[in-house]
DNA sequence: AAATAATTGACAGAAATAGTCGGGTATGAT
DNA sequence: ATCATACCCGACTATTTCTGTCAATTATTT
């Protein structure tokens, strides 16, 4: 059981760009610069995430890209969902959730169960709280130093 | 965010051992038929269970596989801990589940309370709980039919 | 017009997963 | 004893998924 690097390049690129943004356009290659993380690759994630519309694009020079609500209104699922296919897909599961297997599945509620832990957790943290964690370490970075 | 078919085959054949053993054991060749898992696939997997304890093996004509102890005391994330290697891994994240990166992991604590909310739904499944259910099912077609 | 930056699709390399195969070794029944 | 059963083990292959790159295009501002 794995989470992509997907998923977590995406919610830290969020948590920067909410981080440094002040209602102006943060450009993918600031992003990248900082959080050091491969410029061609966050393009297609934040593809994704404008259509998920999670993020607005703004093009041209000065563009980039700004949230499209305010952050506190942006859930962990919700970017995972739109930049990953499926949170928790089993093998036997069809793409609503249901299962494609007949009496073998015994042990396909517990597989249910877990995923919707798995995403009221994630339903419980917003890029809001994310941010401020960063905020947190940015100060302490910066009393340390 | 998935989880591989080993955590699923392993749990799967454990609820049909369990739920087909009368004290006596029962051979990957049964389980294999009764659960439709290929027969080498599923030996590894055994292999595994055994030495983590899960189950006892009985070698010879009439051998097979023994639960090591009761159903109520195998948990689900001993099952998967003893198959799959890591629960949850990360790219950051050493084997002892500390972080390897510097500052740019703001969203670390996200992942960390994620993990920890997996494991302890995991643990609080056991083996019984889902034999269980497979009786339940098993009745239910049998009214049915 | 020129520069900037998003947009798109195709592609490639690496890693993990899933599954196979063949040869052992221990055990119990005949 | 020996034979059949069934576990044991390591190596190997195929497939899929993940990760990341590249090149060409479109839109916007200066």
């Amino acid at each position: 059981m794995r989470m992509s690097t997907k998923a977590q390049y995406a919610v830290r690129a969020l948590v920067s760009l909410n981080l440094f943004s002040d209602g102006i356009p943060v450009s993918i290659k600031d992003i990248s610069a900082r959080e050091n993380i491969s410029f061609n690759y966050l393009e297609q994630l934040f593809v994704k995430l404008r259509r998920g519309g999670i993020v607005n694009s703004v093009r041209g020079p000065g563009g980039g890209y700004l949230l499209a609500r305010p952050a506190a209104e942006i859930r962990m699922d919700q970017i995972i969902d739109t930049v990953e296919e499926a949170i928790m897909p089993l093998s036997c599961m069809n793409s609503d959730g249901s299962c494609g297997c007949g009496s073998e599945c015994t042990t396909q509620s517990v597989w249910q169960g877990l995923g919707n832990q798995i995403r009221t957790f994630l339903a419980s943290v917003t890029l809001e709280d994310l941010t401020n964690d960063g905020r947190r370490q940015q100060n302490f970075r910066v009393v340390n130093h």
